[in-house]
RNA sequence: GGCCCCGUAGCUCAACUGAAUAGAGUAUUUGACUACGGAUCAAAAGGUUACAGGUUUGAAUCCUGUCGGGGUCACCA
């Protein structure tokens, strides 16, 4: 039962995650993001922590514009249904299909003896972006309605992914409604002296004393940017929840970003809050080939990778012949055998460590993966059915008398070490710390299990102890791989 | 170029934050009771922890330098 307490009245421990752009669907990235932020949440839960999973959505600014555009110019009135797509995935069709016109036209304006540059700043279609953005800023209606249709149809396709990949929120905030957050700090910072303004009306801080450089907070024309965002919705989140850590799940790419996040409103704008904020950075997910990049097509899609990944999980079962199920508790096992197997690879890597993906080796189900502590599951579960089925009691009779031998010592010591391990893994915020006890305990079992008979035992009381053992073996297995946001079958 | 992060078996990852012989998985080779479920287990082999110095009784871990890889330095988010 660890990981069951929660405590109503403690300070909250806000989290944020995932933070997806409604222009395209999820990838590989989101998908270490949101396991990552659901799989600590659920630590910190067991650590008797009370932490509440926030989403920032991304939901405007130029990016979003080039799909609407697109949208607008080719889409001939496509929807979801009618292109029998999911939204989030049609979207993103539109997006990539803004970048295909917007090179076109960018290689036809050089051809007429442009420069780079100058081409760059003229390209139409560009510019009637900028036109749309604009109009959007100004809360031109037919732009919101549209933007509204579109992004009505990735919330749909998000919610998709986010079900399957079986993560949550508590709350949801949109940055069209945040954006505008910050600049009241901006003033405070500038009558504190602690910002300055440009000539051209432009407001930044200088942080050379602190070993960084100069950061714009407003532009020339008095709108925020995205420090300017970041700085006021974390007033807005510390104010509504008074939590005791905001914990922001964010790549690495943005470690810069939070240096100056957190130095400016702890130590130029003298916010307590500040040291509340904590950067959970995570490595990023690396191809064979390099980097994933939309644009060239190189990125592993979230809905594409979990489906293979269940796919190979019906395959291998086949293969091994242990197919005896329903139809309906077969497909319930391929997904917690393809995503238990996606989840474990993924969150058994050190958090802040940049790991490799390769899609044509894929992701194995022998040695150290989830399908390998799942059999290890299934198999104990086995043995208890057998022992209820055979009547026997588990319930040791005299503990003072008993020689364990080695296994079983090793398994017990092992079996005490675990509410350590979930607390080093909440100070450390490394589900992987977890994802390593677990196989350990797992590979210990199977051992012990190779060596040692259970029910050939002739003295009744060690079988009973070799029994409870896998018991309790099987259930931290339980427990530890739901920390990870991982379940477990009774039979595989 | 400035700043930040990383470099551990062929490959993917560990190493309780400075402790004793650096561990797993995978790949390779070999073996396992007519099975309490073989998606398992056992064994062999695989390393000068990128390199060179330094601190320490003790370094993969801390410091300095070199080489190699990545990130970041937008009036984008």
């Amino acid at each position: 039962q660890y990981g069951e307490t929660k405590v109503q009245s403690l300070q909250p421990t806000l989290i944020e995650y995932s933070s997806p752009n409604t222009n395209k669907p999820l990838h590989l990235g989101h998908i270490r993001n949101n396991l990552l932020g659901y799989s600590v949440s659920l630590i910190l839960e067991a650590c008797g922590k009370n932490p509440i999973k926030v989403n920032l959505i991304n939901d405007r600014g130029i990016h979003i514009c080039k799909s609407m555009l697109a949208w607008q110019k080719f889409g001939k009135g496509e929807t979801p249904e009618s292109a029998n797509m999911k939204g989030d995935h049609l979207v993103g069709k539109y997006y990539v299909e803004f970048d295909k016109h917007y090179k076109t036209e960018i290689q036809t304006l050089k051809s007429q003896g442009m420069s780079d540059e100058e081409a760059a700043k003229q390209v139409p279609l560009m510019l009637e972006a900028q036109e749309m953005l604009r109009k959007w800023e100004n809360g031109d209606e037919k732009i919101h309605a549209l933007w509204q249709m579109m992004n009505d149809w990735v919330y749909a396709g998000f919610d998709q992914t986010y079900r399957r990949l079986g993560v949550d929120f508590d709350k949801t905030y949109y940055e069209s409604k945040t954006y505008l957050l910050g600049k009241a700090l901006v003033e405070e910072g500038l009558q504190k002296g602690a910002f300055y303004r440009k000539a051209d009306g432009s407001v930044w801080v200088d942080l050379t004393a602190e070993g960084l450089d100069e950061k714009l907070l407003l532009r020339s024309d008095g709108t925020s940017v995205y420090m300017t965002q970041d700085l006021g919705t974390a007033e807005l989140r510390y104010e509504e929840f008074y939590p005791s850590q905001m914990i922001y799940v964010v790549g690495n790419e943005q470690n810069y970003h939070f240096d100056v996040l957190k130095l400016v409103l702890e130590k130029k704008l003298g916010k307590e809050f500040g040291k509340e904020i904590h950067h959970l950075s995570y490595g990023m997910v690396e191809l064979p080939c390099g980097k994933m990049k939309s644009r060239e097509g190189t990125v592993v899609d979230a809905d594409d990778l979990m489906e293979e990944m269940i796919l190979q999980a019906r395959e291998s079962t086949e293969a091994l012949g242990k197919i005896d199920f329903t139809s309906e508790e077969n497909s319930k096992l391929f997904e917690m055998i393809g995503l238990g197997a996606l989840k474990y690879f993924i969150l058994k890597v050190d958090p802040k460590k940049n790991m490799l993906f390769d899609p044509a080796e894929s992701i194995d189900f022998n040695g150290n993966t989830a399908p390998f502590i799942q059999y290890t599951h299934a198999r104990i579960k086995s043995l208890l059915r057998k022992a209820l089925a055979d009547q026997v009691d588990l319930k040791v009779q005299n503990s003072d008398d008993i020689h364990l031998g080695i296994n079983e010592y090793d398994l017990i010591k092992m079996l005490y070490a675990y509410p350590q391990v979930v607390a080093l893994a909440g100070e450390n915020f490394s589900p992987a710390l977890i994802a390593n006890y677990v196989f350990e305990l797992a590979k210990d079992f199977n051992r012990f299990y190779q060596e040692v008979p259970i029910f050939k035992e002739e003295d009744e009381e060690i079988r009973r102890i070799r029994l409870q053992i896998s018991q309790f073996v099987a259930l931290v297995i339980k427990q530890g791989m739901r920390l990870l946001g991982i379940e477990v079958p009774e039979k595989m």
